[in-house]
RNA sequence: GGCGGGUUGCCCGAGCGGCCAAUGGGAGGGGACUGUAAAUCCCCCGGCUCUGCCUUCGAAGGUUCAAAUCCUUCACCCGCCA
């Protein structure tokens, strides 16, 4: 089994999965055999976001390679607030808005694991289990007496922040709490590998010293590198703010487009970080897209494989044939009632009551949040980037008439080349 | 506790009594070109009942015909001293 620990390694760094590990070789020796593993994910918004999603897909491989995932939801370290990464200090959350935030992160981190696998079913945990029982004083004497806060400042979310900006004893703790759950983890569970991203080596590294003084025991770290776009622009944020996989936060129509739009630069890199193809496939996709790139096969790929991940297969189809029929070659009125009610669903939208006068194209792209305000609605007429059932519009004043709802029901508004929203009659 | 510096639109950052909805850059948006891509070029970018009006420059008061700009108090941040 040695040579399929290997080739998992391989397959992470192949995938740009790998940044840095503790002795590669003994690490690998490590996962010859099961091995149980850890990521933590701190609570600090309802949902995770797509870049939450490279590191949970990585504990999914491992769990497919037949190790032992667990997923750790910060209950306790979400209160604190980690410095890694971050150049100022964070405002405090309130306890019944973590409490809320853990919950919803728990369930949502259990659809990427497998709870029933025979021998290596995936757990969740959460850190406030074993941290509130703590005393200050047991957690001073029994954990704090370990940390040397010599090695503390020489981390390096803690010394750019002394340089910039400053730290507070709160966020200055974080690290120990982060140590401590490694900790319990591995006299709970027998622990001995963290996940993260490459911010988290600092705290991942202090986990192990805590664990060797501890216990004598030995323990592993492997980091996975911030996912950087070709661009140098922050990767899962729009416009509109993160790409979410809650649905309620960001449609399963959106979260598909996010993928379809993917810079040609950065598909390829992207299959391989988020997809679970194999390396024969994605490197037949490389080839298809860089032989054909406008028939966008890589980015079709990619967007199906994780909508269906994230969402479902279902949702995924459906997603895909609201886009198809609302970006198609032919007249939107030639789709059947059936065909575009399906497809707009998906979109942002808003009703006008059938015996009331129709508002204008600007007040209606305003009622249905695409845009934040009348005035920025007005700006898109204005600049010829405002259009109703694919034909463009101008004049302000434009309002559509009666006969332009299709099929007596919709009228579909559009702003630019791609943002799409609906309006229904009722 | 003392002294000094700071807090400006999504972010960075100019402005230091009227010419300020506020220079510049970034992000973002629209158009052209394309492939619902990138690069490039042009344009836009507080709100509204839009040739005008309203609300913004940490908060609250005040001076003035007029304040982001001056004064007072408060809050937070940074530095030096105790």
């Amino acid at each position: 089994m040695a040579t399929q620990s290997k080739a998992l390694i391989d397959d992470l760094k192949w995938r740009g999965l790998f940044s840095q590990s503790t002795d590669e070789g003994a690490l690998i020796q490590a996962l010859s055999k099961p091995t149980t593993l850890y990521i933590g994910f701190d609570p600090t918004a309802p949902s995770l976001h797509v870049g939450n999603l490279v590191v949970l897909l990585a504990l999914r491989r491992f769990q497919l390679a037949g190790h032992i995932p667990i997923a750790l939801v910060g209950g306790a370290t979400g209160l604190i607030g980690d410095p890694s990464g971050k150049s100022e200090e964070r405002s405090l959350n309130t306890t019944d808005v973590v409490v809320a935030w853990v919950e919803r992160i728990r369930v949502q981190v259990s659809k990427y694991l497998d709870f029933n696998a025979k021998d290596n079913a995936a757990i969740v945990a959460n850190n406030l289990d074993w941290t509130s029982p703590l005393s200050a004083i047991e957690f001073l004497r029994d954990v704090g007496k370990h940390f040397s806060v010599n090695q503390m400042l020489a981390k390096d979310s803690v010394s750019s922040r002394l340089e910039a900006g400053g730290i507070s004893y709160t966020e200055f703790s974080y690290q120990v709490l982060q140590s401590f759950d490694f900790l319990e983890l591995f006299r709970r569970h027998n622990c001995t590998l963290q996940l993260g991203g490459s911010d988290q080596w600092g705290n991942i590294t202090a986990g192990l010293d805590l664990i060797r003084r501890v216990e004598s025991g030995s323990a592993h770290a492997l980091t996975i590198p911030l996912l950087a776009k070709a661009d140098g622009s922050k990767f899962g944020k729009t416009a509109g703010g993160a790409i979410w996989l809650d649905p309620e936060m960001t449609s399963p129509y959106a979260f598909f487009q996010y993928w379809l739009n993917t810079d040609d630069k950065d598909v390829i890199n992207f299959l391989k970080v988020f997809s679970f193809k194999s390396r024969e496939e994605i490197e037949a996709l490389e080839k298809s897209h860089s032989e054909n790139p406008g028939a966008r096969e890589a980015h079709r790929a990619l967007a199906r494989e994780l909508t269906s991940l994230v969402h479902s297969a279902q949702i995924c189809d459906r997603v895909e044939a609201a886009a198809r029929a609302l970006f198609g070659q032919g007249e939107l009125s030639e789709l059947d009632e059936a065909t575009l009610t399906a497809a707009l669903a998906e979109l942002p939208r808003t009703t006008v009551k059938s015996g009331e006068p129709i508002p204008t194209w600007v007040d209606l792209l305003a009622a249905t949040g695409v845009v934040d305000s009348k005035s920025a609605a007005r700006r898109i007429v204005k600049e010829g980037g405002a259009y109703l059932n694919n034909a463009k519009i101008s004049g302000e004043d434009f309002a559509p008439s009666k006969s332009d709802f299709l099929c007596g029901k919709y009228a579909v508004l559009r702003k630019g080349k791609r943002d799409l929203a609906a309006v229904e009659l009722v």
